[in-house]
DNA sequence: ACGGCTCTTTCACAGCCGGTTCACGGCTCG
DNA sequence: CGAGCCGTGAACCGGCTGTGAAAGAGCCGT
């Protein structure tokens, strides 16, 4: 795990996170994360715009090496997203790159047409 | 326990505190609150709209390190939330962040928002 | 010192939340 | 088409938190 700095403050686009004190902010609103939501959005968030490892945010943020088929990275990528579009729809955050890792990067949604329901 | 700045008066939303006078407001009304009670509203409102965690709290009201297995903040954070719910019902002021800690923040109670969400 | 009161701490139980895992399905690439 | 990778909803379960009540401690006036 990854010790925080002092009074450290993270800065993604409108999101403003405060490692030392579990705090993370969409603008002016909260964002209510748990333990592991907030450790991911710190380790990607320390190395916003460039690719992360899932084993090194498995180490980062779990503080053990990841095992094979541990599954557990991707449940909380999805948690992370859900509550990060909730509060900013209009921006994309997480980025997949298949067979690297993910990728902490503002980035305009372009998706704002055809929102009428699904089939 | 934190020494009182000389003449300190905090605010917030509706809430006037007066660490050095012992005394807390909502609105006009006066709080009446135990030292327990007070020293814990005083803590939360010096750091309002940041979380913080359970063993600075103890360590700035009751003046000794959180043992392992106690509970008196859990239960002062319930007291306190009912006395600040009777004189303000339309307020939701402490906030849990699981794993983390209490925030006070005013935040008008979900009963006074309309769902937007979910599908 | 005594009795009664309030405040604080502790206890017990219940409910909820979060971490992990499973299962299914879509997607990409060879 | 087959294999691997990723998205996603849901079940399981342990731990954390909410809460009412009992027990213990301190305070106060008489």
């Amino acid at each position: 795990m990854e010790a925080a700095r002092e009074n450290e403050v993270l800065h993604v686009g409108d999101l403003e996170i405060r490692p030392d004190e579990g705090l993370a902010m969409a603008g002016d609103r909260v964002l209510v994360l748990s333990v592991r939501e907030f450790g991911l959005l710190v380790a990607l968030a320390r190395r916003a715009g460039r690719i992360v490892r899932r084993e090194d945010l498995y180490a980062l943020v779990w503080g053990s090496s990841l095992r094979q088929g541990d599954r557990s990275i991707d449940v909380y990528v999805h948690k992370l997203r859900t509550k990060l579009e909730d509060a900013m729809p209009e921006w994309k955050f997480i980025h997949t790159h298949v067979g690297f890792g993910y990728r902490l990067t503002p980035e305009l949604s372009q998706a704002f047409h055809t929102r009428t329901t699904s089939p």
